[in-house]
DNA sequence: TGATTCGTATAAGAAAAACTTATGGTTCGC
DNA sequence: GCGAACCATAAGTTTTTCTTATACGAATCA
C-alpha cells in the first residue's frame, strides 16, 4: 500500500467512479482498477463493491477512506513544512559559546536577529570554547563562537571580534599609580584565575618561565565572579579590555595595558563544511556579518 | 514522495547509516541512497549532511522525520483497521424494517445478537417494506425485512417468519359470539385499515369484488394505534395473528382466523446479491438463522 | 604516511511495477 | 432490444526501482 493507491483509492471513493477518478488522476480507467484491485489483495478485503454501473464503498472502504483522508493531508502537510524550512527561516538554530562570550558578544547580535527573524529560536549551549568546538565538529551544533585560532579543518571560520587582554586590579591597588605594567612587577602580587579555558591555557604560555613564580589565590568559574573579587581586592586578573570597561568608568575596577606582550583575543563564529545550511542558519550568517560591518563603522566612525 | 521512500528515509535517520537500513529493509545500499536523492530532490531540501562516515539530518530532515513517524504510524493503524473490520464483527449495521416488525421481530434478535457482538452497532431505518426494499436495492441498507413475496432480482431472500391474518375486534363485538368468521359476514361492519403498505394491498385482492362494499372508518398509520381503536369498538381489523395475541389474553381484544381465506404473511430478511459482506453483516446473518431454528424448536416442541 | 577498511555516490544493466491500448461483459436508458 | 456507459481483464510498452560493479572520500591502523 503506497500513497498513489491510496489516492487513485480515495478520488474513486470520492467520485464513486473508476473512470471518472481516472480522468482527474490524469490516467486510463484501467491503471485506476488495477491499482484498486491490488489494494484490495493486499488487505485482504473489498473496499468497493461494483454493483451494475454503480460503484458503493463497503465497511471497509468506508474505515480505509478516513485514514486516506488522513493520510494525504498529513503528507501535504510534510512536503509544506519541509519545504517552509528552506525558503522561510524558521526552527531553531543552535548556537555554543563560553560564558563570557554569552555576556558580551552575542546580545548586540541577537537584539538584531530576533528584531528581524521573531520566528526563529535560539539555543544557546553555554560551555568553554574546547567543548563548543567539540560539537560544532560533531554535528550538535549549528554555530560556535570560539576564541581563535582554532584548527581549521573542516571548520568555516569567520572572525568576528578582536580584543587586548588587559590587566585589572582593584581601585585602590598599587599597580594604579602607572599606567602600564610589565610581566615582572605583575607576578609579584596574587592573581585571580579563570578555572580552565583557551585565554589560560595562551596566558600560561606568555608568561614562560614567569608562571612558576606566580601565585595564584584563586581560581574562578566566571568572569563576573573574577571582577567582582579583584574588584574588592583579593587578587589582580587579566581579561579582555571590552568585558572591564564598564567596570572601569564606574570607578569599581582598574584597566591597565600589559607592555611587551601579544596579548590580543581574537573570537571567531566557526560552523561544519559540508553541511547543509537551512535557511533560519543562512539568515543568521548574514545578520552576523552584518552587525560586525556596523561595528566597524562605529568604531571607525 | 510515496510511503517507501518515507520509509527509507526513516530507516536511514533512525540507524543514521544508509548501509545499515537498507539490511533492516532487505534492499541494497545503491537502492536507499538513490531513493533518498530522490525524495531530496522532490522537496528541494538536503535531509541528511554526509558529513566523512556519518550521516546527520539536517533541519529539514528534522522536520520531516517528525511526520514521517506520523505517516508510518497512521499507515499501519489503516492496514490494521481495514483489516480487522473482516475478521472481528465491529462496526455498523443497517437494518430496514417496518413498523410492525421492530416491534414484534427485530427485538429478539437483537437481543440475542447484541449479546454474542456488543461491539457491533445497529441502526435502524424504520419505513414501509416497499421504501426498505427500494434502499436495500439502492444499497443504503446492509438488510431489509420486509413482507414476502418480493421480487427476486439481485436479491437474497431469507424468509425468517410466517404469521396468519387474523380478524380482531373489541371484546363486546357481535362476531365474538361465533370461533370464525367469514368474508360476507366480515364487510358489513366497518373497518380499520393501515394507511397504506403490502399487507393492505394484499386484502384489497383478497376480498376480490367485496372491497367496494367495504366501510372503512378510519386508516391508521401504525399497528399499536389499530389496535388501540378497534378494541375500544371504533371498528374490526385484520392483522398479523402473533402482533393480537397479548391483547387477546387480557382481554382487551378479540381474534378471530377467518374462513376460506388464504391469508398467511411472510416475512423476509433481505440483502443484495453481489454485495462484500463485512464481518459484521456475516455473523448478524448467522444470528438470524440461529434465532430462526431456536424459534422452530420452540414451536415443535 | 601509506595501506586498508568502511560507507556513500554513481553508472549500467536487469527486474519489477505501473501504465496504455484493445477488448469483453454488464447494466441501464431509450 | 440496441447503443452507450462503465468496469474487468489481457497484452504489450514504458517507467520505475532494484542489483551489481565500481569509484571516491574519510577514518583507521600499522
Amino acid at each position: 500500500m503506497n500513497l498513489d493507491q491510496i489516492r487513485n483509492f480515495h478520488a474513486v471513493a470520492v467520485h464513486r467512479s473508476f473512470t471518472m477518478a481516472a480522468e482527474k488522476l490524469f490516467r486510463t480507467q484501467p491503471a485506476i482498477s488495477t491499482q484498486v484491485r491490488m489494494l484490495e489483495e493486499e488487505l485482504g478485503a473489498r473496499l468497493f463493491d461494483r454493483i451494475g454501473k454503480k460503484v458503493y464503498l463497503t465497511q471497509a472502504g468506508d474505515v480505509l477512506f478516513d485514514y486516506a483522508e488522513r493520510l494525504l493531508n498529513l503528507h501535504d502537510e510534510a512536503k509544506l513544512a519541509v519545504t517552509e524550512v528552506n525558503t522561510v527561516p524558521k526552527g531553531k538554530i543552535l548556537i555554543g559559546a563560553n560564558e563570557s562570550t554569552c555576556l558580551y558578544v552575542l546580545p548586540q547580535i541577537f537584539a538584531l536577529f530576533k528584531e528581524k527573524y521573531p520566528e526563529v529560536q535560539i539555543s544557546i549551549y553555554r560551555n568553554f570554547s574546547r567543548k563548543v568546538l567539540d560539537k560544532v565538529r560533531g554535528n550538535q551544533l549549528d554555530f560556535g563562537i570560539v576564541t581563535l585560532p582554532v584548527p581549521e579543518q573542516e571548520l568555516n571560520i569567520l572572525p568576528i571580534a578582536e580584543d587586548e587582554l588587559w590587566l585589572i586590579t582593584s581601585p585602590d591597588h598599587p599597580l594604579t599609580l602607572q599606567t602600564t605594567a610589565d610581566l615582572e612587577e605583575v607576578v609579584s602580587y596574587p592573581f585571580i584565575f579563570h578555572t580552565a579555558g583557551t585565554t589560560r591555557e595562551r596566558l600560561r604560555k606568555q608568561f614562560g618561565s614567569q608562571w612558576d613564580r606566580l601565585h595564584i589565590s584563586m581560581e574562578l568559574a566566571s568572569i563576573e565572579t573574577i571582577k567582582k573579587f579583584v574588584s574588592i581586592g583579593m587578587g589582580i586578573s587579566i581579561v579582555p579590555k571590552s568585558y572591564a570597561e564598564e567596570e572601569s568608568r564606574q570607578g569599581t575596577l582598574c584597566l591597565l595595558p600589559l607592555r611587551n606582550m601579544n596579548l590580543i583575543r581574537k573570537l571567531g563564529l566557526i560552523y561544519r563544511k559540508n553541511r547543509y545550511l537551512s535557511r533560519a542558519c543562512i539568515v543568521f550568517l548574514e545578520v552576523v556579518e552584518e552587525s560586525m560591518q556596523a561595528l566597524a563603522m562605529e568604531q571607525s566612525g
